[in-house]
DNA sequence: TTTTATCCAGACAGGTTTGTCTACAATTTG
DNA sequence: CAAATTGTAGACAAACCTGTCTGGATAAAA
């Protein structure tokens, strides 16, 4: 045996192998015994790091949240102007998709695989898509709009169901070639 | 035994327990099973019927496309003017998404499930999607709209998206209630 | 009526799943 | 250095899964 216990390295092994099943193959589709495989570790290791497969996928969605929205801001901040950064996010969504083989949003696909989820992973969806709300939300206000209150909620609104609806079609239709239409109608949208 | 062996009795049973069930809890989380208990079959008539759970599920999404699109039309239909009709959709989506629980789209939450679906799958998707698209295009060209032909797609295009949005939105929020705001934006899109 | 189709009950089989446990071994901490 | 922490290999157990099969019984068709 010559294993490293660095402070949490068979953790993160466990858990970053446990993210990308969980996203490539879905959370059901991926048992335990296939993360430890891959993981290269042992079973009672995995046990030692997290106490049930449910609180690794927490601990997936936790990480995922953080990961995807360094990603997100990473992209957009390379703009300047408030207006391309809002475009931006569906330059995010081409260079992402495309990436990620149009698996599209994990957030997504564990609501669907989780009809009830429990309290804990309903939180972590909501708690995503409430930070790409504001987010889109502050690249909205960042605008030099005649927006009043309610027009920049529908404005915003509007947005994030097309972010939303741009990640669905991506999925199913496996390219991201309208996106550029989409990011035009956005253009249109703000001007 | 008392069993009436109507045309298809048995073999509609199952399908709809199925439907009912794939749809509520998800394809990987129903077993076989539980679809022959609560449909009060016997296994081999399950598998005199349906060569295996998949083929059932193929079953569940050409009944789905048929039972979702006969509900759109219905809701659709109802409205005479062209404009009035488009905004339907987002009256129907308000209407359906509350009546089913918020469990989205069974095309989409099966994408979700099957991150490489087999080709049968896939098709059955991307034929219900298309066949959406093509509904709303159908809705945007009777309206009296100067749209030259890329305007137009764009327009079909941006509806599409919402209504993908809207969808995936209120899965996550268990809500409707943004869905007025949506329809008032949409109302915008083709005035 | 006979034949065919459809249905029943449920045992069986092999495989998979998640989680528990044991007896160490290796590494880190105090 | 000793104690605590972390890791190993993998057996075990119970439960669940999908699909096969048997020997009828019932209903419909010819």
């Amino acid at each position: 045996m010559k294993t490293q216990h660095s402070a949490s390295s068979t953790h993160t092994k466990i858990l970053e192998t446990a993210s990308r099943l969980f996203y490539e193959q879905g959370y059901h589709l991926t048992g335990i015994n296939q993360v430890i495989a891959e993981a290269g570790i042992a079973k009672a290791s995995f046990y030692y790091h997290f106490s049930s497969k449910e609180d690794l996928c927490i601990a997936y969605l936790e990480k995922r949240h953080q990961d995807w929205f360094g990603w997100l801001r990473e992209e957009v901040e390379r703009s300047e102007e408030p207006q391309e950064r809002l475009l931006s996010l569906f330059t995010f969504l081409e260079l992402w998709l495309a990436n990620s083989d149009f698996r599209g949003c994990a957030f997504l696909n564990i609501t669907a695989e989780f009809p009830s989820p429990e309290n804990r992973i309903r939180l972590l969806v909501l708690n995503h898509k409430d930070a790409l709300q504001a987010y889109i939300a502050q690249l909205v206000d960042s605008l030099d709009i005649p927006a009043s209150g309610n027009n920049s909620a529908y404005l915003i609104n509007a947005i994030y169901l097309l972010f939303e609806g741009t990640i669905c079609k991506c999925q199913m239709y496996r390219t991201t070639e309208f996106i550029k239409n989409t990011r035009e109608t956005v253009s249109q949208l703000i001007s």
